[in-house]
DNA sequence: TTATATACAAACATGCATGTATGTAAATAG
DNA sequence: CTATTTACATACATGCATGTTTGTATATAA
């Protein structure tokens, strides 16, 4: 056989990604073989193999690629120059619905976003190895209510809202409300209920708060 | 072998599926075999097919013994005598919060009720056969958010909230923030993050709404 | 009382997924 | 230019889960 470069063997890694994100969504994780991703990335398992040490790591690859990179956009857009007055969206209410409509983009623009989170919700079982996932999650879910509360903190200086709750206590319900808007976007396939009017939903969460 | 009466079969059978939702926690559904469910129950593979046609059915079976009733049990907390001004709880507000509260408690209160939402979450896949479940989810998830609106509507008129939004918008935040909660909630297994404070983040939930 | 259906256990047949080991040609390092 | 990795394909070994079939003792219906 024809041996590839480095740069060919890493977009065959890529190529494995990708048959199995495709076959993934359609058959789920356990039920899909090495031997169908392999055969619709068209390598054989041994490729699979080489790349990965089984399909516990191929998924792990798969959610990293998409996950870690989305976790560093939250951080820009919801703490980046929070505290200079001089940037253009000033005001925290609008920046944490910014934040919002950002994370619901990023699943509507990129198919590959799109389908692993449908994945890692409706497509694979939280067991063994993958536990650990899991708490990584729950771990992700704290940092964005650390970085809602600071947000809605800026909101309550600047008397946006009503002062009867704490910015914790805001930012938990945002958070709450965020995490089933999630759920409910990925799995409404067919659009009809949420994924149409995932803005407005958001948008009236955050109305719903201004004095 | 001693052939069981009717009512010893219906022990066995229930004994089956007891044995499921154990077996399906700890090594999710794709990764245990009936043979572990059937020692597990103390029976042999032939009772189990006996009882069930497959896996899929026993899980199914599984669902439904659980999810079944509390459909059933939302409709009397959220809008049963909802129009009677002579029932204890007339303030429909504490209502919504009554049934959210008590939506919360089947969880922490029933062992099965509690695994059986962690298996459905986290440990099964919703593909092939099985992903008319995720159909049936929605659709009751749309039969939750009419009940909302209706109790939304009636505290609108009550003006125990702000008349800027809909009752139908309230709803919506409001069913989103409890499908997170519920998410959060049967994540939460160590307990310190969400299922501690349940309370507390629904209070505050229809805290928020008041004027 | 007898025939039949029930409630399983036990045996059988089959396939598929996994992991590993081996082969190999070409890329790459020195 | 040669030795050694690399990047796979192929072959091999193994096991386990599934579904079906058969056997059987007894509850139950008639």
């Amino acid at each position: 056989m024809v041996r590839k470069t480095k740069q060919e063997a890493e977009q065959t890694r890529q190529c494995i990604i990708n048959a199995a994100r495709q076959v993934f969504v359609d058959k789920g994780v356990s039920k899909t073989s090495l031997e169908e991703i392999a055969r619709y990335a068209g390598v054989t398992r041994g490729a699979v193999y080489w790349h990965f040490t089984n399909k516990s790591d191929l998924l792990h690859a798969m959610r990293d690629q998409v996950v870690l990179p989305l976790i560093d956009r939250m951080d820009d857009e919801l703490l980046l120059n929070l505290d200079k007055e001089q940037n253009p969206n000033k005001d925290p209410l609008t920046r944490i619905e910014n934040f919002l409509l950002c994370s619901i983009e990023a699943l509507s623009d990129h198919q590959e976003t799109r389908q692993t989170y449908e994945i890692m919700m409706t497509k694979c079982e939280y067991v063994g190895e993958f536990e650990k996932v899991m708490q990584q999650i729950m771990s992700n879910c704290s940092s964005i209510v650390d970085k809602l509360e600071q947000a809605y903190a800026k909101a309550l200086k600047k008397q946006l809202i009503k002062p009867t709750l704490t910015a914790a206590q805001y930012a938990q319900d945002t958070h709450l409300f965020f995490s089933g808007l999630l759920h409910m976007w990925v799995k409404d396939t067919d659009g009809n209920r949420y994924r149409n009017q995932a803005q407005t939903l958001i948008h009236t969460h955050i109305e719903m708060r201004r004095k």
